[in-house]
DNA sequence: GCGCATTGTTGCAGAGTGTGATACTTTCAT
DNA sequence: ATGAAAGTATCACACTCTGCAACAATGCGC
């Protein structure tokens, strides 16, 4: 379902939400959808199932999923409608794009390989979308 | 020169690097331009001098700049030349674009919007590029 | 209806990391 | 040569991540 990397330095419940996240946001985990339970996903990616079931909840506090004891957990109903936020997402947003492209220019990347990097991640998102 | 955000979650020598990149890539801080001394630095941003010092050796680590007992810290020459690690460097940005366009679609932001924030990011990073 | 498997939740302990404090070494100016 | 100034190294405390184990709620089969 998702991937992770234990030995990277991102914490794996990060890991993990942001791989949820990804499957999320482009259609994989429609809304409504069930996610796996915390120990059978825990024992798929090799870390302890707390990990996973902070990671539930975690999103669960962003809304984007509900979990109950003994019921399991599932995407929410209206998916795009949460971070409205504005303001503050908007920040959040710009920070995240200056860090993407800062780090794009300081690699030094030929701007063909940059263009088509970026192609594929807006192609793995938003599936429908004609062009950037 | 920089700001960080003292409440963030984000490790406060993550974010000044964060800003220091950011600096170099745009240019603020040209090729061989020298950086404020850690302890100077440290007490415009309010933290202690040494998290700035670790900050730099971080960059120095990378590549970007050069530190010297008693002479100081300065931007390296060549610096688009660095990360020239290409597999790893390539993947680190495609998902570093995953992840910033999957929050896009989360938050739900009008396209416009988007688009504007977008081409904003790309104006403070490439000062000199026509069109993304 | 009752037991039992299944699911998520909570509290606790150890390891690791970020931050601050302090002492040290090197360089440059006077 | 002396002292100010710059970065380096080591230690200590606090916080967080991760795993562990006990717990509570739900639903299924008998």
């Amino acid at each position: 379902m998702i991937r992770i990397d234990l030995d990277s330095q991102e914490p794996l419940i990060d890991q993990i939400v942001r791989g949820l996240r990804e499957a999320i946001a482009s259609g994989t985990l429609p809304p409504g959808s069930e996610l796996p339970p915390v120990r059978q996903l825990a024992n798929d990616l090799g870390v302890h199932w707390n990990t996973v079931a902070r990671a539930y909840q975690n999103l669960q506090t962003c809304g984007l999923v509900h979990s109950a004891r003994g019921r399991g957990t599932r995407v929410t109903g209206d998916v795009e409608q949460i971070g409205r936020d504005r303001e503050s997402t908007r920040n959040h947003l710009a920070e995240q794009a200056r860090r993407l492209l800062t780090d794009a220019k300081l690699t030094g990347l030929p701007r063909a390989e940059w263009e088509s990097l970026w192609q594929a991640a807006v192609a793995s998102v938003w599936p429908s979308l004609p062009k950037s």
